[in-house]
DNA sequence: CTGATTTTTTAACATTTGTAAAAGGATTGC
DNA sequence: GCAATCCTTTTACAAATGTTAAAAAATCAG
């Protein structure tokens, strides 16, 4: 039985680590934790999670990179990015229990660590620490989103280009330009003619 | 005592209304909340809350109307509104401790019930019922906020314009313009121009 | 490697939104 | 009531972004 956990502990280190940096979790409620993970790996341009489905897994991206899309009018638009050592969970559905129109695509060949929300909650009742742990992640999330209405309402679209540069160096070279640009709120062609200027 | 606490309780009842849609509360809970707010009145046009603060309280709007807004660029940009009967705080600020760059600026005499956030987060150690009520509460203002990023990223501002009169008809009789404007993410102008279409 | 497909850029033009200034309305304080 | 102030609209023009189509570049599959 140790051996048994400690070999999916390891499994799961990055997410332990990045579950620490909110709030410490004791042994028990750790194991309770890996008991009701399961890993999912997904090959690029799959998706993780279909539109339509309502959100019943959490997922813990231990690498690769994905994206939460939906379609408005017909164009594919991506509504946020999950590279690793992030969660990615389609909360708009998750919380109130309603199917989504969004869906996860993967970017990247990904390992995914899926979280049943159903078994968490329950756990929320038998470990304390597992409800506030999640409750500092989402209250940080929530902060982050906050901070991206300020920039959609009043930053330029070039502004809000350089902000994703420096906050994800990497993103040019990991995701497609049309992604980007839908993220950022404008089309293609808007965010060419940006990238040209600069 | 009795009477003590059964008319604070009266006064807060609104309050204890709004949370029950949340998460019902055990008595000693309820007196525990009770026993850390206290009420507050602020006239048309005051601060409830100055920019450069931290934010260490949560404010519950018993009747009056309040906004939260910074300057960006030398702008007064409107972020959001609080009508009766919903809470108003300064996330960005609350969650990590930062002083906020946002104020809170009462738009109609109001009154609120404030509830200071270093005791309350004591009482989510003594209480489990009121950190899960916490934790619902802004999981569904997290959805609110998710929700707003999608208008702001692919409505146009006369969608986003109907959309809002469709959620707060009362509104326009309530708001000036230039906080609507802002609110929405464009100059005063051009909610006119639209307006002016309509 | 090569043809097919996808992604990105460019161009031309239309539409939306911003900026600045002025005028008209509404509100406020004395 | 009246002057002062604040709010809203209008106008004219500028800048940013959208739309459509086509070409160029990059990537993918066999």
């Amino acid at each position: 039985m140790l051996e048994f956990y400690s070999g999916k502990m390891s499994d799961f280190q990055s997410m332990f680590d990045y579950f620490n940096r909110f709030q410490s979790l004791s042994p028990a409620s750790q194991e309770a934790i890996v008991n009701i993970c399961s890993s999912v790996k997904i090959p690029k341009n799959k998706d993780l999670q279909s539109i339509g489905h309502t959100c019943k897994t959490i997922y813990f991206v231990q690498n690769g990179l994905a994206r939460i899309y939906y379609y408005k009018d017909g164009n594919d638009i991506t509504e946020s990015f999950a590279f690793e050592n992030s969660l990615i969970a389609r909360v708009e559905s998750l919380f109130t229990g309603k199917p989504s129109k969004k869906g996860i695509q993967v970017l990247e060949d990904a390992e995914f660590i899926g979280i049943p929300s159903t078994s968490l909650f329950e756990l929320y009742d038998l470990h304390h620490d597992i409800e506030r742990l999640f409750r500092k992640i989402f209250e940080a999330a929530y902060v982050d989103t906050v901070n991206r209405i300020e920039s959609l309402q009043f930053h330029s679209a070039e502004e809000r280009y350089r902000s994703l540069l420096l906050e994800s160096p990497s993103i040019l070279k990991r995701v497609p330009l049309k992604h980007i640009s839908s993220y950022l709120g404008i089309t293609q062609v808007s965010l060419s003619r940006i990238r040209a200027q600069i």
